[in-house]
DNA sequence: GGTCGTTTAGC
DNA sequence: AGGCTAAACGACCT
């Protein structure tokens, strides 16, 4: 067999690569938002990439050291001894790799008492022995004495990982002038200093390979110490006991009993959709697409529908004759209770053509409403016969838009997969038939520039659909289940009404508002400019450390990835510590700029219809908040004069006598004394005194009445912070005091309030033991991070466990007002309407003489959304402008 | 033209 | 070292 036949089997020191590509790359350049490195594993993952591709081993394991410890120390406890401590930043990777090689199906390998190196050894062995051509990849070199004919090693250069260097035994000659398996011979005499392994005094590499050249051996060198003349000789007699034990620790087992065969290292498919999951949770973004092509994966599966082990068959898309589909729909609707698989296909926000799906068959429609022969399905679109889609809002939209009756969403997959994996990224319909049916949907051939025809159709798509229906329900816990039919799916009807209605603005009013805040902007550049006797872009933090950091010589702020923060706390910090005009005027232009860049992005939104239509995105979110694009109404300024100015602008419409504001006021401090069961915060809300001077009057121990306004921003401050996981050091931040006084607040606060305290205590333990947290609604959200080995993820998911339940459920509450609203308000057959929602407000536009009957509904609906322990209380505000209707 | 980091608006 | 967002901009890379 010549090597070309040979299968190759790849061997990897996991350890010692991930920890040589730890000090090759950056660390501060490698970690994602929530502070875990990844330097060690993405040059790891990178070496063993380019491994792959240029190598393509039949066979591969990665072996592992599982501790510091080994039968060597037992036998040398000094052995590696001078070895310091592990970086910390190191120490989470190697369990995120070890999950990076499971997702890419490949075997790693530790056994208590041996070296990584060892099982490198046996599997080199195991592999020559059975045909098999080598490749050792490892930093030690001690498994230089592991190179023969079949095994050669790969040793990373000093630059880094991803160049190594190739020992087959020509090059360990041309090297070091001896055979492989007489390295361990040399590295005796000389030691090795990362080994804490002392050698022979005055002997180096040399003087060892000279001798082992003259006398053969090791062991024929000692029984010749006494012919060597010198120093060097009478060093060798002297320490030739150190050369003995060396070598006895040097040599690597090569019969260690291993947990596999080496059959079972043939070399597998990654698991795609793992492999995504977790590059996603380490933000890396191109190392896919580098793993793909090195499989080879890049274009095999192009334009080849799915058709992976158990997938079924895509079912060929019928073109009914128009008499043949009334009778197609009868037989599919009576024979799927559950549902059919629907999707609209749109072009430029139109529908164009439409695809229904059984779980076995697939039928194509061309876009033709009206027509006689088109009646059956347009019925059954109306109908509430169930139909499932994959984020159908958009979908729902355009039918609406085009007059077509549509009625009977029963499931969206997209949601879902929301609910399932709140803080997932991908919930397309190709990530969802990859994870929940272990099938990939065809994609069209990206070679080719004009796709003759879109493998996944419409039909296509809505088969995928329907057969996501199934596992996505298995999957869901009940609670979930009951989320997603009673708030969510009707929160989708809510919401492509909202968006469908829009809100009017105002386009002159902001025209002119954005006309004075360009003056004013440019005439605070000016003003700045001359201070500093140049021109320079504002808007450049970097610019702008130059300017304050070199040319004005101020104290340096705190640090961030690219200098220091120019932040507006930061530069408030320094005009404390060095005040100087050039910072006054800094802080207004940006305020100037940052506002007059809102009003440009709403007045630019504003539609041939005088309003602007906002896009609600319901999967938004990790809490179950929706959020708000294109643009978002959901944070335009409401806290300074002129940020009123923009929201005055947001008018009720024509043929609408005002616009009506409703909101829950402190909703997440009444959760927090529902699922706490404090009493004192409990009587705190019924007796609906102002609860941050009910508070203050208990902590502070005066009467309400003689409560402060500074302790009343205190205790304000605090409240919202518990929700958040503020720290003392947060909240002294926050209120500029000390961080003693701050932990006596804080003290003081759960001395009154102990049950807030057990609560939020509860939560968390409670997210451990279950891995989720869960909504008095039953919404879950995920939290693996609480069992992180890495402090900086275990803290943050803790405090994100604190607040999930909290916002999530005023988000819950918020939705099933909506909804409910929405029913009232068809019922009773108002024109009044719902336009715009901001998390704990609502909007609404009220029909001429509707008034009373309008707020009677909002009020009724928004209190009794929850039967919490505390009233819900509703602010209800009128005007003809948002601005004025918030008073 | 895409991505990342910083900053700032809202709840 | 405070939870959840969207958007704009500069800087940098391709």
């Amino acid at each position: 067999m010549s090597d070309n036949e040979k299968p190759t089997l790849l061997v990897i020191d996991g350890h010692s690569l991930a920890f040589r590509a730890f000090y090759a790359l950056p660390v501060d350049s490698f970690s994602t938002k929530d502070g875990q490195h990844t330097n060690a594993i993405h040059g790891f993952l990178a070496m063993l990439i380019n491994l792959i591709r240029d190598h393509k081993p039949t066979h591969i394991a990665v072996a592992f050291d599982i501790s510091r410890f080994s039968f060597r120390t037992r036998e040398y406890p000094e052995y590696k001894g001078t070895r310091g401590e592990t970086p910390s930043e190191f120490i989470g990777q190697v369990p995120l790799l070890q999950d990076v090689l499971a997702a890419m199906n490949i075997t790693t390998i530790s056994i208590e008492d041996y070296e990584a190196d060892d099982i490198l050894a046996t599997l080199s062995v195991q592999g020559r022995e059975q045909g098999y051509r080598v490749l050792v990849v490892s930093g030690d070199r001690d498994t230089i004495q592991l190179v023969n004919d079949d095994v050669t090693l790969l040793y990373p250069s000093r630059m880094g990982v991803s160049d190594l260097t190739r020992y087959d035994a020509a090059k360990v000659m041309e090297r070091y002038g001896i055979q492989p398996h007489q390295y361990p011979e040399v590295a005796a005499l000389v030691g090795e200093t990362s080994d804490n392994l002392p050698g022979v005094p005055k002997v180096g590499e040399k003087t060892a390979v000279k001798w082992l050249n003259q006398y053969g051996s090791l062991d024929a060198i000692l029984e010749n110490a006494d012919k060597i003349t010198g120093k060097v000789g009478e060093s060798l007699r002297e320490h030739k006991e150190n050369a003995i034990r060396n070598r006895r620790l040097n040599h690597l087992l090569t019969d260690v009993e291993l947990p596999v065969t080496l059959d079972s290292l043939e070399k597998k498919p990654i698991d795609e959709a793992a492999v995504r999951e977790i590059f996603d949770k380490l933000e890396f973004r191109t190392m896919l697409d580098r793993l793909l092509k090195a499989e080879g994966l890049d274009e095999q599966t192009t334009g080849v529908p799915a058709v992976r082990t158990g997938a079924e068959t895509i079912p060929v898309p019928q073109q009914l004759l128009d008499e043949e589909l009334g009778a197609w729909l009868n037989r599919a609707v009576a024979a799927n209770p559950d549902g059919l698989g629907l999707t609209i296909e749109l072009h430029d926000g139109k529908p164009v053509a439409a695809g229904i799906a059984t779980l076995t068959e697939a039928v194509a429609l061309a876009w033709k409403p009206g027509g006689a022969d088109y009646a059956p399905f347009e019925s059954w679109l109306a109908s509430d016969a169930p139909k499932v889609m994959t984020d159908a809002k958009k979908q729902l939209k355009a039918l609406r838009t085009a007059g077509v009756p549509f009625d009977g969403i029963a499931f969206d997959t997209h949601i879902a997969g929301w609910l399932l994996r709140p803080n997932g990224t991908e919930k397309t319909l190709a990530h969802l038939v990859s994870r929940y049916l272990n099938e990939s949907l065809p994609v069209s051939d990206p070679n080719q520039l004009v796709p003759l025809d879109d493998p996944a159709t419409a039909p296509v798509e809505a088969w995928f659909t329907l057969r996501l229906l199934a596992p996505l329900t298995e999957a869901l816990d009940p609670g979930s289940r009951k989320v997603l039919s009673d708030i969510e799916m009707p929160t989708l009807i809510t919401l492509v009404d909202i968006e469908l209605r829009g809100v009017t603005v105002n386009h002159d009013q902001l025209a002119e508002l954005s006309g004075q805040l360009a003056t004013r902007a440019a005439d605070l550049a000016s003003q700045a400019y001359a201070i500093i006797g140049h021109e320079v872009n504002l808007g450049s933090p970097k610019q702008l450390q130059e300017v304050l950091f070199n040319e004005l010589d101020m104290p340096k702020t705190r640090a961030n990835k690219t200098g220091y923060s120019t932040d507006a706390g930061a530069l408030a910090d320094l005009q404390a510590s060095n005040p100087h005009p050039f910072l006054g005027l800094l802080l207004e232009h940006r305020d100037a700029t940052k506002l007059r860049q809102i009003v440009e992005t709403v007045d630019k939104a504003i539609g041939p219809d005088g309003r602007v239509h906002t896009s609600y995105v319901q999967t938004g979110t990790t809490t179950g908040r929706i959020s708000s694009t294109d643009p978002n109404l959901q944070n335009i300024p409401v806290r300074t004069e002129e940020g009123r100015r923009i929201r005055a602008a947001f008018e009720a419409g024509e043929g609408y006598e005002t616009l009506l504001t409703a909101d829950y006021s402190q909703i997440e401090m009444r959760i927090m004394a529902h699922l706490s069961g404090d009493p004192g915060l409990i009587e705190a809300f019924r007796t609906g005194e102002d609860l941050h001077r009910f508070v203050g009057s208990k902590i502070f121990l005066v009467a309400p009445e003689d409560v402060t306004n500074e302790m009343r921003t205190k205790v304000k401050a605090m409240s919202y912070g518990l929700a958040y996981g503020l720290s003392a050091f947060g909240l002294s931040k926050q209120l500029r005091i000390d961080s003693s006084e701050a932990k006596k607040l804080m003290a003081g606060y759960f001395e009154r309030f102990g049950a807030v305290r057990d609560y939020l205590r509860n939560v968390v333990e409670q997210a451990v033991e279950d891995g989720y947290t869960t909504t008095i609604f039953g919404r879950r959200r995920p939290f693996p991070d609480l069992k992180s080995s890495n402090r900086v993820l275990r803290d943050n998911a803790q405090r994100a466990a604190l607040n999930a339940p909290i916002q999530g459920t005023a988000a819950d509450i918020m939705k099933i007002a909506m909804n409910n609203i929405e029913k009232d308000v068809a019922e009773k057959q108002l024109s009044s309407r719902m336009l715009m929602q901001v998390h704990d407000e609502l909007i609404f536009e009220v029909a001429p003489g509707e008034w009373d009957a309008i707020e009677a509904v909002v009020r009724h609906r928004m209190a009794t959304a929850a039967d919490l322990v505390v009233p819900l209380d509703v602010h209800v505000g009128r005007g003809h402008n948002w601005d004025a209707a918030a008073h």
